[in-house]
DNA sequence: ATAGAATGTTACTTGCGGTAACGCCGAGTC
DNA sequence: GACTCGGCGTTACCGCAAGTAACATTCTAT
């Protein structure tokens, strides 16, 4: 690469660089109006954030579904980051269920904006099938990639036989599904500790509604 | 009461008849462009389905929102009606709760479209809080009520000690979840069949990733 | 100087949820 | 019969949002 090839390409390289930067920032100012305001925020409030106008949002996102996919992208991965230690730590399989579930209700007890934002469904490129719309890929794209996710580990971790990957996926989103739906609950209602929530929840796991007695006075379960 | 006056309760009792059997029929219009087009269909679709203008859906229910609920009420009835019916048929607690679990899926499988439109969230009444949104309430009002729903029943049956009406919610709504998640996961992507997914997140439930063995060559979990 | 690319704005379109004003009809009252 | 009221319906409109076309400016390369 002669000289000149070269000045070009370092160019090229500074241009894409600046780019990227540039997009950082509108993201940065996306984020902070939509933990403001939810994610009804408009394009023209984030746009104004930002100190500019709505088309350029456009250009580097597309749409606003593109806008919020790369926020989403940008929390997930912290909060992947949070669980993935939780369940990298020392100690039994019971303490590390556990601390995987307390990071996550943790998480969205610290940040519920950021949580409302990413349980907000988006519409996924390419969702429309014969039926006019996808009727199986609407759930919030948080709970599907940490449910793959979690299979990954659990698949890599457990010997589960030869479904071992079906099994493990079943089983990751069943869990994440778990901690969604009574973290959700909780949230709206605090109606016990976070601790005694984890505890619940992990008992739930370790089979507990299978050994429980059936009540005295009830037509049992 | 006299013949007059009884004429008179008569004629409003027949008008608010004829009241409620419009708004079954609007109802139904309703059902349909939402089935057909998802639940971002507009007023102006529904209102035109069933043969009036919006004007008059807003005079029923109020805005979208509570027409959505009405609309959210009566397919929820009858899931749960399905899943209680699961829940109460002779055999042993594992065969019950095969049966609940398979219930839900039969019935997401059978009119996703229903599924999404219950599943899609709804602006709850009165959802201001302090921060500006309620930060809790946001997940669909089926998983909510069916959390509650389950609940129930495990409290009244099963012998959970002095927290018992706690941990029957917190369970009740952690099972939700977990068929909520796992089975949006496989209504997109069918990766097993019913009856596996069933059986995988029936063992999830009776404990078994607290008893499954590490893999061989793996960390651990 | 010219052309092209990148970055930015303004003005506009379309469609949505929701609402005000009005019309018509039937029933009741005088 | 005339008038009023209530219920059911329409039309026209508003504000706001997502998205887009057209244009301007600046910088770089030839």
């Amino acid at each position: 690469m002669g000289g000149q090839a070269q000045a070009h390409a370092n160019r090229r390289e500074d241009q894409q660089e600046a780019t990227l930067r540039r997009r950082r920032e509108l993201l940065e100012a996306a984020d902070r109006v939509v933990l403001r305001e939810g994610p009804e925020a408009s394009m023209n409030a984030i746009a104004a954030e930002a100190g500019i106008t709505k088309p350029i949002l456009y250009r580097h996102f597309g749409d606003k579904s593109g806008l919020y996919r790369a926020l989403a992208q940008r929390h997930t991965d912290a909060l992947l980051g949070t669980l993935r230690a939780a369940l990298d730590r020392p100690g039994t399989r019971r303490e590390r269920v556990e601390a995987t579930v307390d990071a996550y209700l943790t998480a969205i007890e610290g940040a519920p904006q950021v949580y409302r934002f990413l349980m907000h469904p988006t519409d996924q490129a390419g969702a429309d099938t014969e039926k006019g719309f996808d009727a199986g890929r609407h759930s919030a794209p948080l709970l599907r990639r940490l449910g793959e996710e979690l299979a990954a580990i659990i698949g890599e971790r457990l010997d589960l036989g030869p479904e071992s990957a079906q099994v493990a996926r079943a089983w990751g989103h069943g869990i994440v599904g778990m901690m969604y739906a009574a973290g959700d609950w909780w949230l709206g209602e605090h109606p016990c500790s976070r601790e005694r929530l984890v505890h619940q929840l992990s008992d739930l796991l370790w089979g507990t509604l299978a050994v429980a007695a059936d009540a005295p006075d009830g037509p049992g379960l």
